[in-house]
DNA sequence: CCTGTTAATTTTTTT
DNA sequence: AATTAACAGG
């Protein structure tokens, strides 16, 4: 075909593109036209592959960069897919869209969001909001969340959106069955309450992108003329609407490539398919299908234990990866008497490995995989015991936390006043003397006047039943306004902005109020997370500024218009959208010399010299819940399988014999899993992983010999290195010191936002002067995220928490 | 209206 | 064990 028209580099430097890759891997990148499916198993150079691809087309193919779509699954991959086509093809790689299904839906969404009835402006929510809505619902149709759990009626109506089910379907399926029928209702409702907020979920933004698609052939051919190369990364994570959408925008060019592993679909309980990458060969007859089997990561008895787990699943495609590699390292197996034993042993390996002398294995080659987050917390004594430094990811994201989402809400509900979600989130947060009924009340009257409920508040002198709190309620409808107009002035700094909003709602003097009546050290300091966030807004300005000049000078697809404004409304508005859509994952510096905590599902995609598998157990890993169904265990099966492959040279696998479950001390067998490893791969520690299965948490082996390791049975040496505070309390020396808090963004605590302020050189016992409460003595001073909280006396006699730099004291 | 108490409830995760 | 929701009392 056309594919060949253009040569955008010299040949050579596009052949230099299948330079060192091997037979297959070369074939894949030069893969002319038509349907590609790529099934590469784990560490078989996949990224390469697709990279070089995307480069070949480039510069061999003479494919214009805008030509090509490239979609992975979260943010982290997009990004680290960009850099490395940009290495291989130079800047002009900016114009090709690489990103998340969600975020380029969104995109094309916004430009034609009258078509499926939203404003251009639509809110992205998120899970917990979800939660939130899906309550509100039940409680409007008198539904008892005792029989109707509202986790579980959001998951039902979570699937049917995956499964591009709609409302009237989802009713019509239910038929005459009771239950479902009222989650069909809750359904409607939760669906008419997110339209009239103007919000979208993660769910709908892929149902209404098909939608829009399915109604509008002249949106659809626009998009499918323009990407004539789709690729799709993690194939097998897709669920059906992602399915339908790739269907859809490849149908024109058929220029297809998926790339996928079915042996690493652990996705399935958010509605991913593995039947979507089993029956790509059906879908599209005559397709090309190359299989990556050589793994270029971990050595001989890391993947022969991998193929021997992997090889009891059915229902797979038939494949076994190979290394040219020698054998390497048993795993190790330990079967540890409980969970304190199994972290100290960890610690000792851990320490013992890179003390050595002449050793070069660092902390940040090695990790802890776990099935549940809930094990990480068994680790950390021991770490913290060696000195070892560790991070543990996952858990609560950053973007999700309380105080965080609060001064979200804030800055949603400035620029979008009819946004009633962001609204019940914060009317009472900092308290401001305004409770459960009052609010009722004003949802009630904004419903029967079809106002929005920030109206209700700026108008309550007009309501008789609002008499007695409609001060309070104007009061803040009146702060949102003020808010509004400092944001439309327009002459503040973003971050400058956001740290103007987060003192004006009194969330940080909240916060320092109840860190007064608690004073137990937060070990997450909320302060200094408010902080961060706003280190956070001085990046997203850079790097808006930075795109917007790229932007400038090319090209711009008719969906990055907006790049083009750059007052605070509209960076505002984008800054939102991304932390709806941005995980602490996104953010990992790689070089940073700690050891990693994380789940399985978190570790795929990444590898690491030397993994720790721990809690290898029945019950915990496959977990409890999985033995309900064959397909549940094959999952987890799968779990284990990319576990394992994350290791390039080192394994081990550990289990306790008993272990605290919910509280309760139970006696764990050795995972079936464990028991799939061939004899001749593996090392057994403490006992063996075969028979040992008797019941009762005691054994009188009493412990055992470390095999090679002295460092473990001494728990009396604590090792002090700077590094132990990672997930200590964090220290910061007061003025102008960098927060220590999240040690991955390590981004100076002074920002613009705060630069404003000079560093003040206040002290425990100084007079100062303060604008409202006059003169006073500071009688405490508590360092926090480069500012403090200073406790000051006045003369008044009032004694007053407040932050240094926004209190504007005068030294006296 | 707010705050302190008891009772109940537990995968995995991204977007 | 630990977090979180419902509930009673100031």
């Amino acid at each position: 075909m056309d594919l060949f028209d253009t040569i955008a580099l010299p040949p050579e430097n596009a052949e230099n593109l299948l330079q060192g890759l091997n037979p297959q891997q070369a074939e894949a990148v030069r893969h002319a036209d038509g349907p590609l499916l790529i099934l590469a198993g784990a560490g078989s150079g996949k990224t390469r592959v697709i990279t070089h691809r995307i480069a070949w087309l480039i510069s061999r193919g003479g494919v214009r960069p805008s030509a090509i779509l490239a979609i992975t699954f979260t943010n982290k991959a997009a990004a680290e897919m960009k850099s490395r086509v940009e290495e291989l093809v130079g800047p002009e790689s900016q114009y090709m869209w690489i990103g998340t299904f969600h975020s380029m839906m969104i995109r094309i969404l916004r430009r034609f969001a009258d078509r499926v009835g939203y404003e251009r402006s639509f809110a992205i929510i998120d899970t917990d909001d979800q939660q939130k809505v899906v309550k509100n619902c039940l409680a409007e149709l008198n539904l008892p969340e005792k029989t109707f759990a509202p986790k579980a009626v959001h998951s039902a109506i979570s699937s049917a959106k995956n499964d591009l089910v709609g409302v009237e379907e989802y009713a019509r399926l239910a038929g005459n069955d009771y239950r479902l029928g009222k989650i069909a209702a809750v359904y409607r409702l939760y669906q008419e309450r997110l339209r009239k907020s103007n919000s979208m979920d993660f769910d709908d933004v892929l149902y209404e992108s098909v939608r829009l698609f399915k109604e509008n052939p002249d949106v659809l051919s626009e998009y499918q003329e323009r990407f004539r190369y789709i690729l799709v990364d993690e194939y097998q994570d897709t669920n059906h609407a992602q399915y339908q959408l790739v269907h859809l925008l490849s149908a024109r060019h058929r220029n297809l490539c998926v790339v996928g592993d079915d042996d690493q679909s652990i996705y399935s309980f958010r509605g991913a398919n593995i039947q979507n990458i089993l029956d790509f060969e059906k879908d599209f007859k005559g397709c090309k299908v190359i299989k990556l089997e050589q793994n270029y990561r971990s050595t001989g008895n890391v993947l022969d234990a991998a193929n021997a787990v992997i090889r009891c699943n059915k229902g797979r495609k038939a494949k076994k990866l190979w290394t040219s590699e020698g054998a390497g390292e048993p795993i190790t197996f330990l079967r540890a008497e409980n969970h304190s034993e199994e972290g100290r042993y960890i610690a000792g390996e851990i320490s013992r490995m890179v003390t050595r002398p002449g050793s070069c294995q660092r902390y940040r080659d090695m990790a802890i995989l776990y099935r549940l987050n809930a094990l990480s917390r068994n680790l950390e004594a021991a770490l913290r015991e060696h000195g070892i430094p560790y991070r543990i990811f996952g858990g609560m994201r950053f973007y999700d936390r309380k105080e965080i989402k609060d001064v979200i809400a804030y800055l949603r509900l400035i620029l979008i006043p009819s946004d009633d979600l962001s609204f019940d989130r914060i009317i009472q947060v900092p308290k401001r003397g305004i409770g459960e009924t009052t609010v009722e009340q004003v949802v009630a009257i904004a419903a029967r006047e079809g106002l929005s409920r920030l109206d209700v508040c700026a108008r309550a002198a007009h309501y008789p039943e609002l008499a007695r709190p409609a001060a309070r309620l104007q009061q803040f409808a009146e702060m949102i306004d003020r808010l509004r107009d400092k944001l439309m002035i327009n002459d503040l700094g973003f971050a400058e902005y956001i740290e103007y909003v987060e003192n004006e709602s009194g969330l940080i003097q909240e916060i320092i109020d109840q860190r007064e009546k608690s004073r137990e050290n937060d070990p997450v300091d909320r302060i200094e997370n408010l902080k961060e966030l706003l280190s956070d807004a001085v990046e997203f300005e850079n790097g808006r500024r930075q795109l917007r000049e790229m932007a400038e000078s090319g090209e711009l697809a008719p969906e990055d218009r907006d790049l083009l404004t750059d007052d605070l409304f509209s960076v505002l508005s984008s800054f939102i959208e991304r932390a709806a859509l941005y995980s602490e994952m996104d953010e990992d510096r790689e070089n940073q010399d700690y050891v990693r905590l994380l789940t399985i599902h978190s570790a795929k995609g990444l590898e690491f010299g030397t993994v720790f598998l721990i809690g290898a157990e029945e019950g915990l890993f496959p977990g409890y819940r999985a033995n309900e169904s064959e397909a549940a265990i094959e999952e987890e099966r799968r779990l284990a399988y990319v576990a394992i492959t994350r290791a390039k040279r080192k394994l081990y696998i550990t289990t306790a014999r008993s272990r605290l479950v919910f509280g309760q001390t139970q006696s764990m067998p050795v995972s079936r899993f464990v028991r799939d490893i061939p004899d001749q791969l593996i090392e057994e520690i403490g006992g063996s992983r075969l028979g040992d299965n008797r019941l009762g948490g005691y054994s009188d082996e009493g412990g055992f010999g470390y095999a090679h390791g002295r460092s473990g049975d001494l728990p009396g040496r604590v090792t002090q290195t700077p590094a132990a505070r990672f997930a200590g309390t964090p220290s910061v020396s007061f003025p102008g010191a960098p927060a220590a808090g999240r040690p991955v963004s390590a981004a100076p605590a002074a920002t613009s936002a705060t630069r404003a302020a000079e560093p003040m050189d206040l002290r425990k016992g100084d007079q100062v002067r303060h604008a409202k409460f006059g003169l006073g003595r500071i009688t405490s001073l508590e360092p926090v995220a480069g500012d403090a909280i200073v406790v000051i006396e006045f003369q008044s006699g009032e004694t007053k928490r407040l932050m240094a730099r926004m209190a504007k004291l005068e030294k006296i």
